[in-house]
DNA sequence: TAAGTTATTGAACAATCAATCAAATTGGAT
DNA sequence: ATCCAATTTGATTGATTGTTCAATAACTTA
């Protein structure tokens, strides 16, 4: 089957899903790349076809490496605990020291989902999956009887991830943690307080 | 006095501002600031002395824009209905037809402020601003009695400002609008309620 | 009218951009 | 041992990046 490759896919796209985290698709270069990774631009584009190509396969890798937020917060028991349980992880990872560098789903739908569709869509996804999650855990939590019956859950789904954007941008902003620990606090118990049974 | 400008200095900041508002800083090039503007680069480095010079200039035209915002909130009576106006009309046009600009300085903030440090403190100037203006209102309201006389403003007014963070990526992101209004509407009432007397 | 000051012009700069290419290299399959 | 298919290499593409420059032009003041 010819001949194999010389570099490790996973560490390449470790390395390159770092820079385009903190410095965004614009502030990466090919020559960056191959700086941080040493693996040559022709071997990069003859994998991944082109810089956009690249980029696509760094938001994936980054979706995946936030598998493991979902996975243990699934571990608790009530469905409201482990939206609550997301919620504190996302917070501690805003605020770790890599926090400055926001969330890189978020940072991309700004900088990048305005003109390049095939990306946009990309990152929809992620934003959807992230809103269907809690959204499932609302309405199991409607039909224990932990939330009314009437609970609108798709839209407090959307809404509870609003705060996400907030807490991202705060911490990229330097924002004081304190402030966004409150902010995420708040926030958070005042869109679930009021739907509680 | 020697030689008067050839063109129009608020025209020139009004193309270019709308320009960086959409592409971003990384963006836009010199290239294509000359084509919208018909000003030629030499012309913008004797005026501005960089493309950092020009996007400066950009932040503090876009912040005027905003300030008839807060102008015409200022006519409202009561303070907390000042706020609640201002929130209105910056949701109204987070929902118009320019909705998925975002907010420049929002953008800005993502996607400059991290490696330019200059750009940084011009952006969280308006923040402060921002941030002031809200809690000037809030302490308002509470010495008036409207408002608990234990109510942190200070805290109260950034949580209440990273609503504004939420409502303009959600509308950059294409978000739908009554979602956003949605959002806005929820995240408002219940961070205000609470501390209402 | 002449001098002084500043703006515009258009070409040019070196550096960097994303992307491509033929040639050399590799290792599994026959 | 030989062939084949895929990867690596390193040079190179043409376009674009932000910026500078000397020359020309325009206006004010003296």
């Amino acid at each position: 089957m010819a001949r194999p490759l010389k570099y490790d896919r996973a560490k390449l796209l470790e390395s390159a899903t770092s820079l385009f985290w903190q410095r965004g698709y614009r502030g990466v270069s090919i020559k960056d790349l191959v700086k941080e990774t040493g693996v040559l631009a022709g071997s990069l584009y003859s994998s991944f076809g082109s810089k956009d190509g690249v980029f696509v396969e760094c938001i994936h890798r980054y979706a995946e490496m936030c598998g493991p937020m979902y996975e243990s917060a699934e571990a608790v028991d009530s469905p409201l605990g482990q939206i609550e349980t997301l919620f504190a992880e996302m917070l501690d990872d805003a605020l770790s020291e890599n926090g400055w560098r926001g969330c890189f789903v978020v940072n991309s739908l700004l900088e990048v989902a305005p003109d390049k569709p095939e990306i946009a869509a990309v990152l929809k996804h992620y934003v959807q999956f992230s809103e269907g999650w809690i959204a499932e855990r609302l309405e199991r939590a409607r039909v224990a009887g932990e939330l009314k019956a009437e609970t609108p859950v798709d839209e407090v789904a959307a809404n509870l991830f609003g705060i996400v954007y907030g807490v991202r941008i705060k911490a990229r902003a330097g924002e004081d943690a304190q402030r966004i620990r409150s902010f995420a606090r708040s926030m958070q118990a005042s869109l679930l307080d009021p739907w509680k049974a």
